[in-house]
DNA sequence: TCTTCTATCAGTAATATTTTCATTTTATAA
DNA sequence: TTATAAAATGAAAATATTACTGATAGAAGA
């Protein structure tokens, strides 16, 4: 996820872009209200994390620009003011979440994870079939109201499958889509079955539907019928 | 729950009632030193909030006030002093817990609650765990009758633990309740293994059992099973 | 100053996850 | 039915992640 952080204080922008690196979130930094404004102009991005105090002009008028620009970027406004009327009007030029200094970078995270939500799945991430709730943004999935642990691997395979559902899927799609290109070019896939095999018995293990089926010659399907 | 706010900054006092009734909690306000006699000695509060530098008085001479007329009324200090000193001298009057401006609610109440259990145990803020005797007042600690030496860290610790017993803990939560915002935004946290050790280490050393289990990509669990 | 406490680090251990592999079972078409 | 390819299974090896330890240097207090 692109996200776009403008900030003036270099500590602050650094240890933000630091800390979310590791989450797979590449953040692109702007220190000043021109660059901030370049920047919007000329890449897309799904968040942007606007100071309101900024050399060159204030933050809000950013807001504004990237909002008209891309609607669908999620904004959440930093500032260090305590007011609650900087809080209704940062809000009602677009964006949409508000947080002040100094907060702790895990607060941050669990508001953009928030947003990011919200954006997605109009409203929330949290996809229920049947007896299975999965919550796409903590990545926690719940069998018959039982919290179950996934692995990163289990967890990706049951959010491929469910996203494409009653649809026969090749081992070669999925491997694509969950383990990405970083692979040896179509080799050996056999670490499919193992991976199928370990969700399947997971998901029996906590008394879920057999749903996910073998397509002999193709792959997998997941299906309710 | 009723709670006592006696703060002057007008924003910060709002935000705190704001941010509490949706908690259950019933907040009362006062701006100065006067209203936070009266207030206190007219009603009976759970708890009280109580800002050292108010138009009027000292918050400090505030706290003796309400613990003489209700000792069993627990008491959080709001300082935007840095000193360690008044920490010490805020405890020794009667408070039972510090907090320093500027302060995520969430901490705060994080505080409250802590507060509240360990007020429940027994109403004394002595608190008996087989051979554990914890004086949370004095922050003495004695394992199978002999008195024991705890540092700063390892003492909040330990009573960070037993205020949340059987509760898997994330590092995380516990950085922010035993090291508070002067952390430098949650890097790395790899200094709690250290003081965890250490921790470990002088309980064994006196014979206490081997409560703070690990909790393998989570954090610890203080449990007496 | 000297001592104690705290934080950091590197090396090691423990645990979890992913992949590989040999074997067995199952499905399909001729 | 039978030959064959595909899929499932269990175990074990290879990786990756997380936790522990001891040493140490810097910070804070006495």
């Amino acid at each position: 996820m692109k996200i776009l952080l403008i900030e003036d204080e270099k500590d602050l922008a650094e240890s933000i872009a630091a800390y979310f690196a590791p989450e797979g979130y590449s953040v692109d930094t702007a220190f000043n209200y021109g660059e901030g404004e370049e920047k919007a102009n000329v890449n897309e991005y799904e968040c942007a994390l606007v100071d309101l105090m900024l050399p060159g002009g204030s933050g809000m008028d950013l807001v504004e620009i990237i909002k008209r620009k891309n609607p669908k970027c999620g904004i959440i406004i930093i500032s260090a003011r305590q007011g609650v009327d900087d809080k209704i009007n940062g809000l009602n030029t677009g964006a949409d979440d508000y947080i002040t200094k100094p907060f702790h970078l895990a607060e941050l995270n669990a508001r953009i994870k928030s947003l990011m939500r919200r954006k997605l799945f109009n409203g929330s991430s949290i996809i229920v079939i049947n007896e299975l709730i999965i919550d796409t943004g903590n990545r926690e999935v719940k069998i018959n109201e039982a919290p179950v642990e996934f692995t990163r691997r289990e967890f990706d395979l049951l959010l491929f499958f469910i996203s494409n559902q009653e649809r026969a899927l090749t081992k070669e799609s999925i491997t694509e889509h969950v383990w990405g290109d970083n692979l040896d070019a179509f080799g050996n896939l056999d670490f499919i079955y193992t991976h199928v095999k370990n969700l399947r018995k997971k998901l029996k293990e906590y008394g879920a539907g057999d749903y996910i089926k073998s397509v002999y010659g193709i792959g997998y399907k997941f299906s309710l019928k």
